[in-house]
RNA sequence: GCCCCCAUCGUCUAGAGGCCCAGGACGCCGCCCUUUCAAGGCGGUAGCACGGGUUCGAAUCCCGUUGGGGGUACCA
Protein backbone atom coordinates (compact mmCIF):
# COMPACT_ATOMS: atom_id res chain seq x y z
CA UNK A 1 0.00 0.00 0.00
CA UNK A 2 1.19 3.00 -0.99
CA UNK A 3 1.78 6.04 1.92
CA UNK A 4 -1.22 9.00 1.94
CA UNK A 5 -0.77 11.71 -0.49
CA UNK A 6 1.14 14.78 0.85
CA UNK A 7 1.66 17.48 -2.04
CA UNK A 8 3.12 21.15 -1.22
CA UNK A 9 3.05 24.60 -2.75
CA UNK A 10 6.16 26.09 -2.19
CA UNK A 11 6.75 29.46 -3.85
CA UNK A 12 9.03 32.23 -2.81
CA UNK A 13 7.78 35.45 -1.80
CA UNK A 14 9.11 38.19 -4.54
CA UNK A 15 7.46 40.18 -6.55
CA UNK A 16 3.56 39.53 -7.27
CA UNK A 17 1.63 36.33 -7.25
CA UNK A 18 1.65 35.11 -11.39
CA UNK A 19 -1.28 33.09 -12.50
CA UNK A 20 0.77 29.92 -13.47
CA UNK A 21 2.03 29.91 -10.02
CA UNK A 22 -1.43 29.65 -8.79
CA UNK A 23 -2.48 27.19 -11.72
CA UNK A 24 -0.01 24.83 -9.88
CA UNK A 25 -1.21 25.71 -6.57
CA UNK A 26 -4.36 24.34 -7.68
CA UNK A 27 -3.97 21.31 -9.29
CA UNK A 28 -1.89 20.99 -5.51
CA UNK A 29 -4.82 21.96 -3.84
CA UNK A 30 -7.27 19.72 -6.05
CA UNK A 31 -5.20 16.54 -5.89
CA UNK A 32 -4.52 16.38 -2.57
CA UNK A 33 -8.54 17.26 -2.08
CA UNK A 34 -9.80 14.70 -4.32
CA UNK A 35 -7.30 11.51 -3.31
CA UNK A 36 -8.03 12.89 0.32
CA UNK A 37 -4.31 13.83 0.87
CA UNK A 38 -2.49 16.60 2.73
CA UNK A 39 -1.59 19.73 1.05
CA UNK A 40 1.46 21.70 2.39
CA UNK A 41 2.28 25.36 1.83
CA UNK A 42 5.67 26.56 2.32
CA UNK A 43 7.30 29.26 1.83
CA UNK A 44 10.92 29.32 -0.09
CA UNK A 45 12.88 32.34 1.00
CA UNK A 46 15.90 31.21 1.70
CA UNK A 47 17.40 34.44 -0.89
CA UNK A 48 16.99 36.98 1.44
CA UNK A 49 17.46 40.17 -0.59
CA UNK A 50 14.63 39.51 -3.22
CA UNK A 51 11.86 38.46 -0.86
CA UNK A 52 9.49 40.77 0.77
CA UNK A 53 6.86 40.59 3.92
CA UNK A 54 3.91 42.50 0.98
CA UNK A 55 4.56 39.95 -1.31
CA UNK A 56 4.29 37.04 1.63
CA UNK A 57 1.47 39.15 3.05
CA UNK A 58 -0.18 38.96 -0.81
CA UNK A 59 0.35 35.21 -1.46
CA UNK A 60 -1.61 34.00 1.99
CA UNK A 61 -4.32 36.75 0.84
CA UNK A 62 -4.66 35.38 -2.51
CA UNK A 63 -4.72 31.99 -1.22
CA UNK A 64 -7.39 32.51 0.87
CA UNK A 65 -9.42 34.53 -1.90
CA UNK A 66 -9.07 31.48 -4.09
CA UNK A 67 -10.44 29.47 -1.23
CA UNK A 68 -6.69 27.37 -1.29
CA UNK A 69 -7.27 26.10 2.89
CA UNK A 70 -3.78 24.34 3.35
CA UNK A 71 -3.01 21.64 6.11
CA UNK A 72 0.21 22.80 7.10
CA UNK A 73 2.29 25.72 6.76
CA UNK A 74 2.36 29.52 7.75
CA UNK A 75 -0.49 30.46 10.96
CA UNK A 76 -1.17 26.64 10.84
CA UNK A 77 1.92 24.64 11.97
CA UNK A 78 1.79 21.31 11.71
CA UNK A 79 4.28 18.62 12.29
CA UNK A 80 6.89 19.47 10.23
CA UNK A 81 7.49 22.93 10.48
CA UNK A 82 8.59 25.83 10.23
CA UNK A 83 7.01 26.07 7.04
CA UNK A 84 9.25 29.17 6.20
CA UNK A 85 12.42 28.13 4.97
CA UNK A 86 13.73 31.57 6.48
CA UNK A 87 13.39 30.03 10.10
CA UNK A 88 15.09 25.82 9.03
CA UNK A 89 18.75 27.19 8.88
CA UNK A 90 19.78 24.86 11.88
CA UNK A 91 18.27 22.18 10.06
CA UNK A 92 19.79 22.90 6.70
CA UNK A 93 23.32 23.28 7.97
CA UNK A 94 22.69 19.68 9.96
CA UNK A 95 21.76 18.11 6.74
CA UNK A 96 24.81 19.67 5.35
CA UNK A 97 27.58 18.49 7.86
CA UNK A 98 25.63 14.51 7.63
CA UNK A 99 25.85 14.40 3.62
CA UNK A 100 29.51 16.10 3.92
CA UNK A 101 30.58 13.48 6.18
CA UNK A 102 28.76 11.01 4.56
CA UNK A 103 31.06 11.82 1.39
CA UNK A 104 28.62 13.00 -0.77
CA UNK A 105 29.25 16.93 -0.73
CA UNK A 106 32.89 17.92 -1.53
CA UNK A 107 34.79 21.73 -1.65
CA UNK A 108 35.29 23.69 -4.97
CA UNK A 109 37.22 26.53 -5.16
CA UNK A 110 36.83 27.15 -8.83
CA UNK A 111 35.83 30.09 -10.47
CA UNK A 112 33.39 29.98 -13.82
CA UNK A 113 36.58 31.87 -15.62
CA UNK A 114 38.81 28.87 -14.27
CA UNK A 115 36.49 26.08 -15.78
CA UNK A 116 36.08 27.70 -18.87
CA UNK A 117 39.16 28.20 -19.22
CA UNK A 118 40.03 23.94 -18.97
CA UNK A 119 37.64 23.49 -20.87
CA UNK A 120 39.09 25.95 -23.67
CA UNK A 121 42.28 24.07 -23.07
CA UNK A 122 41.20 20.68 -23.68
CA UNK A 123 39.56 22.12 -26.34
CA UNK A 124 35.78 21.13 -25.36
CA UNK A 125 32.65 23.53 -25.33
CA UNK A 126 33.41 26.33 -23.21
CA UNK A 127 29.96 26.95 -22.11
CA UNK A 128 29.65 23.09 -21.15
CA UNK A 129 29.59 23.85 -17.37
CA UNK A 130 31.51 22.68 -14.34
CA UNK A 131 33.76 20.35 -14.85
CA UNK A 132 33.93 18.37 -11.54
CA UNK A 133 37.74 19.25 -11.09
CA UNK A 134 37.70 19.98 -7.49
CA UNK A 135 36.29 16.22 -6.97
CA UNK A 136 40.08 15.01 -5.64
CA UNK A 137 41.70 17.89 -3.97
CA UNK A 138 44.26 17.22 -1.40
CA UNK A 139 43.76 18.36 1.65
CA UNK A 140 47.30 20.03 0.81
CA UNK A 141 45.45 21.56 -2.67
CA UNK A 142 42.84 22.76 -0.51
CA UNK A 143 44.76 24.11 2.15
CA UNK A 144 46.79 26.38 -0.17
CA UNK A 145 43.69 27.51 -1.84
CA UNK A 146 41.94 28.86 1.54
CA UNK A 147 45.85 30.44 1.99
CA UNK A 148 45.47 32.31 -0.82
CA UNK A 149 41.85 33.58 0.39
CA UNK A 150 39.52 31.52 -0.92
CA UNK A 151 36.79 29.94 0.18
CA UNK A 152 34.93 26.72 -1.44
CA UNK A 153 31.40 26.14 -2.52
CA UNK A 154 30.03 22.57 -1.65
CA UNK A 155 29.20 20.68 -4.40
CA UNK A 156 26.80 17.56 -4.81
CA UNK A 157 28.67 14.10 -6.20
CA UNK A 158 26.76 13.12 -9.12
CA UNK A 159 26.43 9.42 -9.65
CA UNK A 160 27.71 8.25 -13.08
CA UNK A 161 24.36 6.48 -14.18
CA UNK A 162 21.51 7.33 -16.13
CA UNK A 163 18.86 8.98 -14.55
CA UNK A 164 15.28 8.31 -14.73
CA UNK A 165 12.22 9.01 -13.83
CA UNK A 166 8.25 8.05 -14.59
CA UNK A 167 7.09 11.56 -14.63
CA UNK A 168 3.34 11.72 -13.88
CA UNK A 169 1.95 13.79 -16.87
CA UNK A 170 4.81 13.30 -19.49
CA UNK A 171 5.50 9.66 -18.41
CA UNK A 172 9.39 7.80 -18.58
CA UNK A 173 11.99 10.84 -19.02
CA UNK A 174 15.83 9.82 -18.97
CA UNK A 175 18.96 11.44 -18.80
CA UNK A 176 22.46 10.21 -19.63
CA UNK A 177 24.71 9.83 -17.19
CA UNK A 178 27.46 12.80 -17.11
CA UNK A 179 24.85 15.37 -18.65
CA UNK A 180 24.61 17.02 -15.19
CA UNK A 181 27.86 18.38 -13.41
CA UNK A 182 28.39 18.41 -9.89
CA UNK A 183 26.06 20.91 -8.39
CA UNK A 184 26.64 23.77 -5.66
CA UNK A 185 24.34 22.93 -2.87
CA UNK A 186 25.58 25.81 -0.87
CA UNK A 187 27.67 29.20 -0.83
CA UNK A 188 30.81 29.72 0.08
CA UNK A 189 29.46 31.35 3.02
CA UNK A 190 27.81 28.31 4.03
CA UNK A 191 24.08 29.23 3.41
CA UNK A 192 22.25 26.36 1.62
CA UNK A 193 20.52 26.91 -2.17
CA UNK A 194 17.45 26.47 -3.49
CA UNK A 195 19.19 23.52 -5.22
CA UNK A 196 19.58 21.81 -1.40
CA UNK A 197 16.85 23.39 0.37
CA UNK A 198 13.93 22.34 -1.51
CA UNK A 199 14.54 18.68 -2.02
CA UNK A 200 15.25 18.38 2.13
CA UNK A 201 12.14 19.80 3.15
CA UNK A 202 10.15 17.88 0.41
CA UNK A 203 12.18 14.99 1.75
CA UNK A 204 11.31 16.51 5.55
CA UNK A 205 7.85 16.52 5.12
CA UNK A 206 7.47 13.62 3.78
CA UNK A 207 6.17 15.02 0.26
CA UNK A 208 4.76 12.05 -2.38
CA UNK A 209 4.14 14.39 -5.18
CA UNK A 210 5.87 16.84 -6.05
CA UNK A 211 3.83 18.70 -8.58
CA UNK A 212 5.33 21.64 -9.98
CA UNK A 213 5.83 23.83 -13.20
CA UNK A 214 7.60 22.45 -16.02
CA UNK A 215 10.72 24.85 -16.07
CA UNK A 216 11.82 22.69 -13.22
CA UNK A 217 11.86 19.40 -15.48
CA UNK A 218 15.48 19.86 -16.18
CA UNK A 219 16.39 20.26 -12.39
CA UNK A 220 14.92 16.78 -11.59
CA UNK A 221 17.93 14.64 -12.21
CA UNK A 222 20.14 16.20 -9.86
CA UNK A 223 17.47 16.32 -7.31
CA UNK A 224 16.80 12.84 -7.53
CA UNK A 225 20.62 12.37 -6.80
CA UNK A 226 20.53 14.24 -4.63
CA UNK A 227 17.53 11.83 -2.54
CA UNK A 228 19.36 9.39 -3.10
CA UNK A 229 22.13 10.71 -1.15
CA UNK A 230 19.25 11.96 1.84
CA UNK A 231 18.60 8.59 1.35
CA UNK A 232 21.53 7.26 2.27
CA UNK A 233 21.98 9.44 5.18
CA UNK A 234 18.73 8.66 6.44
CA UNK A 235 16.62 12.00 5.93
CA UNK A 236 14.77 10.52 2.97
CA UNK A 237 12.49 7.69 2.87
CA UNK A 238 11.42 7.69 -0.34
CA UNK A 239 12.16 9.79 -4.16
CA UNK A 240 8.85 11.85 -4.59
CA UNK A 241 6.46 10.88 -8.06
CA UNK A 242 7.43 13.95 -10.37
CA UNK A 243 5.00 15.63 -12.20
CA UNK A 244 6.00 18.45 -14.20
CA UNK A 245 3.14 20.70 -15.77
CA UNK A 246 2.97 22.66 -18.91
CA UNK A 247 3.79 26.40 -19.39
CA UNK A 248 1.07 29.01 -18.98
CA UNK A 249 2.08 31.32 -21.90
CA UNK A 250 1.31 34.99 -23.12
CA UNK A 251 1.03 36.32 -26.61
CA UNK A 252 4.48 34.58 -28.64
CA UNK A 253 3.79 31.66 -27.19
CA UNK A 254 6.59 33.04 -24.30
CA UNK A 255 6.01 32.02 -21.02
CA UNK A 256 3.91 34.11 -18.80
CA UNK A 257 6.37 35.88 -16.40
CA UNK A 258 5.75 38.27 -13.35
CA UNK A 259 6.73 41.24 -14.98
CA UNK A 260 4.44 40.50 -17.59
CA UNK A 261 0.92 42.42 -16.47
CA UNK A 262 -0.81 39.62 -18.29
CA UNK A 263 0.52 37.39 -15.86
CA UNK A 264 -0.23 39.42 -12.79
CA UNK A 265 -3.11 37.15 -10.61
CA UNK A 266 -3.59 40.37 -8.65
CA UNK A 267 -4.87 42.46 -12.17
CA UNK A 268 -7.08 40.30 -12.58
CA UNK A 269 -8.73 40.08 -9.00
CA UNK A 270 -8.43 44.04 -9.44
CA UNK A 271 -10.16 43.55 -12.60
CA UNK A 272 -13.24 42.54 -11.08
CA UNK A 273 -12.92 38.76 -12.01
CA UNK A 274 -14.34 36.13 -9.23
CA UNK A 275 -12.21 33.48 -7.76
CA UNK A 276 -14.87 30.89 -9.39
CA UNK A 277 -14.19 32.32 -12.66
CA UNK A 278 -10.37 32.04 -11.95
CA UNK A 279 -10.41 28.60 -11.07
CA UNK A 280 -12.32 27.34 -13.76
CA UNK A 281 -10.28 29.00 -15.82
CA UNK A 282 -6.83 28.16 -14.81
CA UNK A 283 -8.26 24.50 -14.35
CA UNK A 284 -8.84 24.49 -17.96
CA UNK A 285 -5.18 25.13 -18.49
CA UNK A 286 -3.88 21.63 -19.14
CA UNK A 287 -6.87 19.88 -17.70
CA UNK A 288 -10.60 19.48 -18.80
CA UNK A 289 -13.66 18.38 -17.21
CA UNK A 290 -15.58 16.76 -19.75
CA UNK A 291 -15.62 16.14 -23.84
CA UNK A 292 -19.07 18.81 -23.52
CA UNK A 293 -19.00 21.10 -21.09
CA UNK A 294 -16.14 23.09 -19.12
CA UNK A 295 -18.02 25.40 -16.58
CA UNK A 296 -17.45 24.05 -13.34
CA UNK A 297 -17.37 24.63 -9.36
CA UNK A 298 -14.41 23.97 -7.42
CA UNK A 299 -16.08 20.97 -5.35
CA UNK A 300 -16.59 19.84 -9.02
CA UNK A 301 -13.39 19.73 -9.67
CA UNK A 302 -12.39 18.16 -6.67
CA UNK A 303 -14.21 15.69 -7.41
CA UNK A 304 -13.39 14.77 -10.75
CA UNK A 305 -9.22 16.04 -10.92
CA UNK A 306 -6.55 13.81 -11.23
CA UNK A 307 -2.66 14.81 -12.16
CA UNK A 308 -2.48 11.76 -14.27
CA UNK A 309 -4.96 13.59 -16.46
CA UNK A 310 -3.27 16.80 -17.11
CA UNK A 311 -2.06 17.20 -20.46
CA UNK A 312 1.65 18.05 -21.48
CA UNK A 313 1.75 20.60 -23.79
CA UNK A 314 1.70 24.60 -23.26
CA UNK A 315 -1.61 26.79 -22.62
CA UNK A 316 -1.98 30.37 -23.87
CA UNK A 317 -3.77 32.67 -21.41
CA UNK A 318 -6.67 33.55 -23.71
CA UNK A 319 -8.32 36.78 -21.43
CA UNK A 320 -11.35 36.45 -23.99
CA UNK A 321 -12.04 33.00 -22.54
CA UNK A 322 -11.06 34.09 -19.21
CA UNK A 323 -13.94 36.53 -19.38
CA UNK A 324 -16.45 34.92 -20.58
CA UNK A 325 -15.51 31.94 -18.39
CA UNK A 326 -15.24 34.22 -15.33
CA UNK A 327 -19.64 35.84 -17.20
CA UNK A 328 -20.92 32.39 -16.55
CA UNK A 329 -20.20 32.32 -13.30
CA UNK A 330 -21.08 35.98 -12.34
CA UNK A 331 -24.52 35.21 -13.90
CA UNK A 332 -24.34 31.86 -11.48
CA UNK A 333 -24.38 33.75 -8.48
CA UNK A 334 -27.38 34.69 -6.29
CA UNK A 335 -29.26 37.93 -6.74
CA UNK A 336 -27.91 38.76 -3.17
CA UNK A 337 -24.58 37.44 -4.08
CA UNK A 338 -23.63 39.29 -6.83
CA UNK A 339 -24.70 42.26 -5.44
CA UNK A 340 -22.75 41.98 -2.53
CA UNK A 341 -19.44 41.72 -4.75
CA UNK A 342 -20.20 44.30 -6.81
CA UNK A 343 -20.55 46.99 -4.17
CA UNK A 344 -17.84 45.79 -2.65
CA UNK A 345 -15.88 45.98 -6.09
CA UNK A 346 -17.65 49.87 -6.69
CA UNK A 347 -16.10 50.24 -1.92
CA UNK A 348 -12.34 49.09 -3.72
CA UNK A 349 -12.26 50.72 -6.35
CA UNK A 350 -13.72 54.02 -4.64
CA UNK A 351 -10.82 53.94 -1.99
CA UNK A 352 -7.95 53.18 -4.29
CA UNK A 353 -9.13 56.47 -6.02
CA UNK A 354 -8.77 58.33 -2.95
CA UNK A 355 -12.90 58.86 -2.73
CA UNK A 356 -14.93 57.67 0.25
CA UNK A 357 -17.12 54.91 0.61
CA UNK A 358 -20.12 54.02 -0.31
CA UNK A 359 -22.88 55.36 2.13
CA UNK A 360 -25.95 53.07 2.99
CA UNK A 361 -27.89 54.56 -0.03
CA UNK A 362 -25.57 54.42 -2.07
CA UNK A 363 -24.94 51.24 -1.42
CA UNK A 364 -28.93 50.37 -1.56
CA UNK A 365 -29.22 51.16 -4.96
CA UNK A 366 -26.37 49.46 -6.24
CA UNK A 367 -28.19 46.31 -4.63
CA UNK A 368 -31.34 47.69 -6.66
CA UNK A 369 -29.45 47.66 -9.79
CA UNK A 370 -27.61 44.80 -9.94
CA UNK A 371 -30.46 42.33 -10.77
CA UNK A 372 -30.64 44.74 -13.88
CA UNK A 373 -26.38 43.59 -14.88
CA UNK A 374 -25.86 40.64 -14.04
CA UNK A 375 -26.00 38.58 -17.11
CA UNK A 376 -24.91 41.77 -19.28
CA UNK A 377 -21.25 41.67 -17.83
CA UNK A 378 -18.92 39.74 -17.58
CA UNK A 379 -16.49 41.30 -14.73
CA UNK A 380 -17.64 43.16 -11.57
CA UNK A 381 -15.74 45.87 -12.71
CA UNK A 382 -17.47 46.19 -16.10
CA UNK A 383 -20.66 46.17 -13.41
CA UNK A 384 -18.86 49.06 -11.56
CA UNK A 385 -18.82 51.08 -14.91
CA UNK A 386 -22.65 50.48 -15.18
CA UNK A 387 -24.38 51.47 -12.53
CA UNK A 388 -21.83 54.29 -11.86
CA UNK A 389 -24.43 57.10 -12.91
CA UNK A 390 -26.48 55.71 -10.10
CA UNK A 391 -23.77 56.83 -7.20
CA UNK A 392 -21.90 59.47 -9.01
CA UNK A 393 -21.64 62.72 -7.37
CA UNK A 394 -24.14 65.39 -9.26
CA UNK A 395 -21.10 67.73 -9.55
CA UNK A 396 -18.76 65.05 -11.18
CA UNK A 397 -21.26 63.68 -13.48
CA UNK A 398 -20.22 63.81 -16.88
CA UNK A 399 -21.04 62.44 -20.38
CA UNK A 400 -19.23 60.22 -22.56
CA UNK A 401 -17.56 62.32 -24.96
CA UNK A 402 -17.55 60.26 -27.49
CA UNK A 403 -21.53 59.08 -26.84
CA UNK A 404 -22.00 62.54 -26.61
CA UNK A 405 -20.61 63.73 -30.30
CA UNK A 406 -22.96 60.66 -31.57
CA UNK A 407 -26.65 60.92 -29.69
CA UNK A 408 -26.68 64.78 -28.31
CA UNK A 409 -26.05 66.39 -31.48
CA UNK A 410 -28.59 68.69 -33.51
CA UNK A 411 -30.07 65.57 -33.98
CA UNK A 412 -30.95 64.60 -30.29
CA UNK A 413 -32.04 67.59 -29.42
CA UNK A 414 -35.82 67.19 -30.47
CA UNK A 415 -35.73 63.79 -29.06
CA UNK A 416 -34.24 65.22 -25.09
CA UNK A 417 -37.03 68.10 -25.02
CA UNK A 418 -39.70 66.08 -25.68
CA UNK A 419 -38.62 63.35 -23.25
CA UNK A 420 -37.48 66.08 -20.86
CA UNK A 421 -41.38 67.72 -20.91
CA UNK A 422 -42.68 64.13 -21.14
CA UNK A 423 -41.29 63.00 -17.95
CA UNK A 424 -41.65 66.17 -15.95
CA UNK A 425 -44.99 65.00 -16.58
CA UNK A 426 -45.26 61.53 -16.03
CA UNK A 427 -48.30 60.50 -13.85
CA UNK A 428 -46.10 58.27 -11.50
CA UNK A 429 -42.22 57.62 -11.12
CA UNK A 430 -42.13 54.26 -12.05
CA UNK A 431 -40.58 52.10 -14.59
CA UNK A 432 -43.82 51.37 -16.84
CA UNK A 433 -44.92 54.70 -16.27
CA UNK A 434 -41.14 56.21 -17.53
CA UNK A 435 -42.04 53.59 -20.23
CA UNK A 436 -45.16 54.40 -21.38
CA UNK A 437 -44.58 58.47 -21.06
CA UNK A 438 -41.39 58.14 -23.15
CA UNK A 439 -43.34 55.74 -25.78
CA UNK A 440 -45.88 57.93 -26.60
CA UNK A 441 -43.88 61.23 -26.79
CA UNK A 442 -41.03 60.18 -29.00
CA UNK A 443 -41.95 56.32 -30.89
CA UNK A 444 -45.87 57.51 -31.19
CA UNK A 445 -45.70 61.54 -31.08
CA UNK A 446 -42.23 61.83 -33.07
CA UNK A 447 -42.64 58.69 -34.67
CA UNK A 448 -38.76 58.14 -33.61
CA UNK A 449 -37.78 54.52 -33.76
CA UNK A 450 -36.72 53.44 -30.77
CA UNK A 451 -32.99 53.29 -31.45
CA UNK A 452 -33.10 57.47 -32.10
CA UNK A 453 -35.89 57.67 -29.26
CA UNK A 454 -33.83 56.12 -26.40
CA UNK A 455 -30.49 56.74 -27.59
CA UNK A 456 -30.14 60.61 -26.57
CA UNK A 457 -32.18 60.13 -23.67
CA UNK A 458 -29.67 56.99 -22.41
CA UNK A 459 -26.53 59.03 -23.27
CA UNK A 460 -27.87 62.01 -21.21
CA UNK A 461 -29.04 59.88 -18.14
CA UNK A 462 -26.56 57.33 -18.13
CA UNK A 463 -23.22 59.14 -19.83
CA UNK A 464 -22.94 56.08 -21.96
CA UNK A 465 -23.87 54.41 -24.68
CA UNK A 466 -24.46 51.06 -22.96
CA UNK A 467 -26.04 51.00 -19.76
CA UNK A 468 -28.86 48.88 -17.72
CA UNK A 469 -32.44 49.15 -19.59
CA UNK A 470 -33.22 52.53 -19.51
CA UNK A 471 -36.75 52.40 -17.78
CA UNK A 472 -35.72 50.43 -14.83
CA UNK A 473 -32.29 53.07 -14.64
CA UNK A 474 -34.60 56.20 -14.71
CA UNK A 475 -36.68 54.92 -11.88
CA UNK A 476 -33.65 54.64 -9.75
CA UNK A 477 -32.29 57.59 -10.87
CA UNK A 478 -35.02 59.39 -9.56
CA UNK A 479 -37.38 61.96 -11.33
CA UNK A 480 -35.13 64.76 -9.92
CA UNK A 481 -31.69 63.85 -11.00
CA UNK A 482 -33.41 62.64 -14.71
CA UNK A 483 -34.55 65.87 -15.81
CA UNK A 484 -31.43 67.82 -14.51
CA UNK A 485 -29.49 65.44 -16.73
CA UNK A 486 -31.92 65.77 -19.45
CA UNK A 487 -32.40 69.58 -19.35
CA UNK A 488 -28.16 69.80 -18.92
CA UNK A 489 -27.30 67.79 -21.99
CA UNK A 490 -29.98 69.61 -24.73
CA UNK A 491 -27.52 71.16 -27.13
CA UNK A 492 -27.66 74.88 -26.70
C1' G B 1 26.84 24.65 -28.43
C1' C B 2 24.88 20.75 -25.18
C1' C B 3 20.52 18.66 -22.57
C1' C B 4 15.24 18.32 -21.98
C1' C B 5 10.02 19.11 -23.08
C1' C B 6 6.01 19.90 -26.58
C1' A B 7 3.10 19.40 -31.47
C1' U B 8 -5.58 18.25 -32.98
C1' C B 9 -9.74 24.48 -35.47
C1' G B 10 -7.01 31.63 -34.38
C1' U B 11 -7.09 30.00 -28.75
C1' C B 12 -8.19 26.15 -24.71
C1' U B 13 -9.26 21.23 -25.38
C1' A B 14 -12.04 15.80 -26.28
C1' G B 15 -9.80 11.86 -28.58
C1' A B 16 -5.67 6.27 -24.83
C1' G B 17 -6.02 1.66 -33.33
C1' G B 18 -11.86 1.00 -36.06
C1' C B 19 -17.45 4.75 -32.41
C1' C B 20 -13.76 10.49 -36.07
C1' C B 21 -14.39 12.50 -43.99
C1' A B 22 -12.49 14.49 -35.80
C1' G B 23 -16.64 16.39 -30.67
C1' G B 24 -17.11 20.74 -27.13
C1' A B 25 -15.86 25.76 -25.48
C1' C B 26 -13.98 30.86 -26.44
C1' G B 27 -13.53 34.01 -30.64
C1' C B 28 -15.48 35.32 -35.34
C1' C B 29 -19.79 35.58 -39.10
C1' G B 30 -25.12 35.31 -40.17
C1' C B 31 -30.37 35.07 -38.50
C1' C B 32 -34.24 35.28 -34.46
C1' C B 33 -35.44 38.07 -29.98
C1' U B 34 -34.72 43.31 -28.63
C1' U B 35 -35.16 50.47 -25.71
C1' U B 36 -28.65 50.18 -25.68
C1' C B 37 -25.54 46.17 -24.28
C1' A B 38 -25.88 41.46 -22.89
C1' A B 39 -28.27 36.85 -22.05
C1' G B 40 -31.00 33.14 -24.76
C1' G B 41 -32.28 30.32 -29.46
C1' C B 42 -30.87 28.64 -34.46
C1' G B 43 -27.16 28.16 -38.21
C1' G B 44 -22.14 28.77 -40.08
C1' U B 45 -16.48 29.36 -40.28
C1' A B 46 -12.02 26.74 -38.97
C1' G B 47 -7.82 21.80 -37.20
C1' C B 48 -5.05 16.09 -36.71
C1' A B 49 2.82 20.26 -38.83
C1' C B 50 5.56 17.16 -42.59
C1' G B 51 7.85 12.45 -44.23
C1' G B 52 8.58 7.45 -43.48
C1' G B 53 7.21 3.00 -41.17
C1' U B 54 3.96 -0.83 -38.04
C1' U B 55 -1.20 -2.57 -39.00
C1' C B 56 -6.62 -5.30 -42.59
C1' G B 57 -7.12 -0.27 -40.43
C1' A B 58 -3.57 5.55 -37.34
C1' A B 59 -5.23 11.98 -35.00
C1' U B 60 -4.09 7.78 -31.87
C1' C B 61 1.99 3.28 -31.84
C1' C B 62 7.52 3.75 -33.66
C1' C B 63 11.48 6.59 -36.22
C1' G B 64 13.02 10.96 -38.56
C1' U B 65 12.38 16.10 -40.16
C1' U B 66 10.54 20.78 -39.21
C1' G B 67 8.64 24.17 -35.89
C1' G B 68 7.89 26.09 -30.91
C1' G B 69 9.35 26.35 -25.75
C1' G B 70 12.57 25.64 -21.57
C1' G B 71 17.16 24.54 -18.96
C1' U B 72 22.33 25.04 -18.83
C1' A B 73 24.01 30.47 -11.69
C1' C B 74 27.58 30.79 -5.21
C1' C B 75 18.43 32.79 -8.36
C1' A B 76 14.08 30.22 -7.11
Amino acid sequence: MSPPVRVRFCPSPTGTTHVGLMRTCLFNWAYARHVGGTFVFRIEDTDAPRNTEASYRQLLDTMRWMGFDWDEGPEVGGLYGPYRQSERGKIYADVLSRLREAGHLYESFSTPAEVEARHRAAGRDPKRGYDNADRELSEQAKAALRAGGREPVLRLRMPNEDLVWDDVVRGEVRVAAGTDPDFVVARSTGEPLYTLVNPVDDALMKITHVLRGEDLLPSTPRQIALYRALMDIGVADAIPRFGHLPYVTGEGNRKLSKRDPQGSFETYRDGGFIAEGMINYLALLGWSIAPDHDIFTLEEMVAAFDVADVNANPARFDLRKCEAINAAHLRRLTGGDFAGRLADQMARERTKAGRGPLSDAQRAVVYAAAPLIQERVQTLAEGSAMVEFLVVDEAVFEVEEKAAAKHLGPDGRLALTTALDALKHAPQWSTSAIEEALRAALVEGLQLKPRNAYGPVRVATTGRPVSPPLFESLELLGRERTLRRLAAAVPS
